[in-house]
DNA sequence: CGGTATCCAGCGTGATACTG
DNA sequence: CAGTATCACGCTGGATACCG
C-alpha cells in the first residue's frame, strides 16, 4: 500500500496554515519533540523525570515543546496541588497512536544508519577532491572575498 | 511490535554527530525534503521539473535539499553534457527504501489531521480564557514592557 | 537550463537568573 | 518542584542578482 505515490498537493498547497501534513512533520523538525514522546510512550513522567531521562535538555526546552505536544493532543498535562508543585505528564491516545509511525521511522534508522553514513563520506571525499582539483588549476577565480 | 519501548539513549547519546536516528529527523525537519522525496519517488524529475511540481521553493531551496539528499545517498544526479544543460535527478534504493516509513507518518498524519486541529483549538481558547481572567484580576503585575 | 553568490529577517535553541 | 523572563546567537530559509 505504501508503495503508491501520495499526493504532493496535501503537503504543497498554498496555504501552509492549512497543510494536514505540515502540522505532523513539525513534531520531527523540533529538538526534543520525539523524545519526550518516547518517554512518555514507555510511562507516565514528572517533570523532573523527563529531565533526568533526556541527557542535555533545558528547563525552558522541555517547558516549551511539552505545551507544544499538549495543545495539539499528543499529550497530557496533571497537576495535584500538593504544597510542593507536582506534574504528571501522560502520552494521550492520538500520542500514543502516533508512536506507531514514528517506531516505523526509528527503526529504519537505525538499520540503515551505516548507509547513510557511508553515503555521505563518500560524498564528501568526492566534494573536497573536487574543490583541490579547481582551486590548483585557478588559484583564485574569486579572491576569497 | 512497534508498541515496545525504544531506548531512549539511541537518540538522546551524549554527541549529537553519533546519533543515528537524528541524522534521518533531519530528513524531516527540513521544509522541502519530504515533498522531493516524493515527487522523485513517482518517477525522475529534471531541476526545472521539480521547481514546477513544488509549488513555492526557490532556485536555492530546491538546490541545497537536493545537495544534502544528494549526501546522504537518497538521491542522485544525473548531468548529461548537452548544450544546454540538463540534469536529472533519481531517487537512490535508499531513498525508496524509506518512502515506506515516510507514508506511515503521512497516512497517520492525514488520518489524524482534524483530531490535531481540534485539539489545537481547544488549548487556544482555553489559554485565551485564561490570560484574560488573570489580566483582569491583575490589571498589570509585569508593566507590559 | 541549472545553478552560485550575497545579503538579510526570523525563528529555534541555549544560558542564566528569578519565582511561587 | 516546576516553571517564567530575558537575552544572545547561530542556522534556516527567502529575495535578489549574476553566471556558464
Amino acid at each position: 500500500m505504501p508503495s503508491g505515490p501520495f499526493d504532493i498537493a496535501l503537503i504543497a498547497s498554498g496555504d501552509p496554515a492549512e497543510c494536514p501534513v505540515r502540522d505532523v512533520l513539525v513534531h520531527f523538525g523540533g529538538k526534543w519533540n520525539t523524545l519526550i514522546l518516547l518517554c512518555l510512550g514507555s510511562a507516565p513522567h514528572r517533570f523532573g523525570g523527563l529531565r533526568r531521562r533526556i541527557p542535555h535538555i533545558s528547563k525552558r526546552m522541555l517547558t516549551t515543546t511539552l505545551r507544544d505536544l499538549e495543545r495539539d493532543g499528543f499529550v497530557s498535562r496533571h497537576a495535584f496541588p500538593t504544597k510542593l508543585p507536582g506534574v504528571e505528564y501522560r502520552i494521550t491516545g492520538l500520542g500514543h497512536s502516533f508512536l506507531d509511525p514514528l517506531y516505523g521511522v526509528l527503526v529504519w534508522a537505525d538499520g540503515h544508519h551505516a548507509d547513510i553514513r557511508r553515503a555521505r563520506a563518500g560524498y564528501d571525499v568526492k566534494a573536497n577532491g573536487q574543490a583541490r582539483e579547481l582551486s590548483e588549476r585557478q588559484p583564485s577565480t574569486h579572491p576569497t572575498r
